[in-house]
DNA sequence: CGTGTTTTATGATATATGTCAAGGCACAGC
DNA sequence: GCTGTGCCTTGACATATATCATAAAACACG
């Protein structure tokens, strides 16, 4: 059995509600515990994204890939978020997203529907997605603020800043990929960054 | 008077649901009518952004300034959005953004404690709010993706699919920098772009 | 261990985009 | 109808970043 009570840590901090002894039941009725291996996808191109997963462990990223073959990660993420293109998730529409695990892969996984009939009526879930929805705000505006008055360095001075144990965690080329950079580039960078 | 009429259709338009003649009565309490004339600034750096402004009619830039004095536009804002930079409304922190209006402004604005307080109990309202929470994460997504993955054509194309209007009502240096190009840049793109 | 695979580093070169400077065009206000 | 101001274009040149090729280093796994 896969461990929800990550969840119901993660669902109680944020919203600051506790879970009843009830509301936890609703939770295990409808999210279903899902497991994938490294280099398994949660998500292929063209498919609809049936679920958003909450991650207990591991991690993936978010990736397109473009006419010349190549990719590029849009997001990578850890424990304690939500996994899913979240277009095709809300519209049910094809993705044009590719999501893969980078590392082994532990979710509680649920579709919009379920969520919408069941899990939201919990009012600690729908605080918690206020709050997630006003962060993702936020995260967005700063990461688009780099994006389009940054240098590739001044980028990359921003991720180690906001996001440091990301350096740790993956390798050196998917970091590029997600500043946008290439794997080239970004190593020169790093280079005379140490002066 | 300033007319409450576009924000009443707005949130029942997107919320599917209709507002009653009571709760037109707590949008108007809570709501005040703003205008602000070309030039003028809705929010200047290191301020605090306590208001959101629905935009009754009118336009915004929302742009920081860089240490070598260059503005770079991370928002244009039309009839029908919020005006605001969220993260200072949300935290009540000073803003690194300065907000202009580009043409007359007819504002309807209230502060994030009032919102709270009065107006999100309003279930079309609520509604509302997660209807654009919605499109947010899926339009933040979108562009995060074109900044990364495009180039500068590809981002100038997909402006141009996306918000045709932009180009009409917007001078071209503004798109320039909303694209994160030099003005320079977007008019030899454009050039080449009629073969 | 050893061996194949993945990741990182480095050099040479190509390409995209920025910067600076100048001129022309358009429109607002007198 | 002038005139100033802001916007757009164009050219020459500078700089940042990508691409391609190769080798070294790190890692995974039998």
């Amino acid at each position: 059995m896969s461990n929800f009570e990550a969840l119901f840590d993660y669902v109680q901090t944020l919203s600051g509600k506790m879970l009843s002894a009830d509301e936890k039941q609703v939770f295990r009725a409808h999210f279903k515990p899902k497991k994938l291996r490294k280099r398994q996808y949660f998500l292929q191109e063209g498919d609809v994204c049936k679920y958003t997963g909450f991650i207990v462990k591991g991690s993936a990223r978010t990736f397109t890939v473009d006419e010349k073959g190549h990719e590029h990660i849009l997001k990578l993420s850890v424990e304690n978020w939500w996994l899913a293109d979240f277009e095709s998730y809300y519209q049910l529409t094809p993705s044009r997203f590719n999501i893969e695990a980078l590392e082994d892969l532990e979710l509680l996984q649920i579709t919009n529907a379920q969520a919408e009939e069941f899990i939201k009526p919990i009012p600690a879930f729908s605080a918690m997605q206020n709050v997630i929805s006003q962060n993702n705000t936020i995260a967005a505006q700063k990461r688009m603020q780099s994006a389009i008055s940054n240098s590739a360095e001044g980028r990359y001075q921003e991720l180690v800043n906001d996001y440091p144990h990301f350096l740790q965690r993956f390798p050196q080329n998917m970091i590029a990929s997600y500043l946008g950079l290439s794997p080239e580039t970004l190593s020169r960078l790093r280079k005379n960054a140490l002066k």
